[in-house]
DNA sequence: GCCAACGTTGGC
DNA sequence: GCCAACGTTGGC
């Protein structure tokens, strides 16, 4: 089997619409409703399972990242593009060419304390960092293995990052 | 709720 | 292909 080297990235969520208790309650989840050209680009052609997120809530008060999840499927087509009810209808969407591509996650950790958007921009250490950047808007970015861990250690996290 | 900083659309 | 108008994101 093919290997790579695992990647690191971050995803937002708005905490009203899904939030990091809703991937612990659900333990894995389709991310769905991306409708942004470079971010589904991300999991369409860079993702593979096994792949950690930082989840980010945006449009929270504080934002900032309160867990990690794991990429746990292939890319595949989001349903909700071709559901009439759904707010993420497309109908300019073909089922035999799919505009719309998502990947799953799954649940690894809730932080217990979240790091911050303002805890993010005051380290040094996460200088560079996408989501620091004003009028970064992109809601899948890529993240630097350091500035994952970076933000671990902020966490205060347990986890292994093996 | 405001609005800056985007990304997309569509007329030309 | 340019770019104005429009829509969205997301911090504040």
């Amino acid at each position: 089997m093919a290997r790579r080297t695992r990647r690191y990235w971050l995803m937002k969520s708005e905490p009203n619409a899904y939030s990091i208790d809703s991937l612990e309650r659900d333990q894995r989840a389709e991310w769905d409703g991306i409708r942004n050209y470079q971010a589904r680009n991300f999991m369409r052609d860079e993702m593979a399972v096994g792949d950690l997120v930082l989840f980010y809530h945006s449009n929270a008060k504080p934002p900032g990242v309160v867990g990690v999840a794991r990429v746990a499927s292939a890319p595949y087509p989001d349903p909700t593009q071709f559901q009439k009810r759904s707010k993420y209808f497309d109908e300019t969407s073909k089922r035999d060419d799919p505009r719309w591509i998502l990947v799953d996650v799954e649940f690894v950790e809730r932080f217990s304390d979240l790091v911050s958007l303002d805890t993010l921009k005051a380290d040094k250490r996460l200088e560079g960092m996408l989501v620091v950047k004003k009028g970064q808007r992109l809601s899948i970015q890529p993240v630097e293995k350091k500035h994952f861990e970076r933000v671990l250690t902020l966490a205060k996290a347990t986890m292994r990052v093996s």
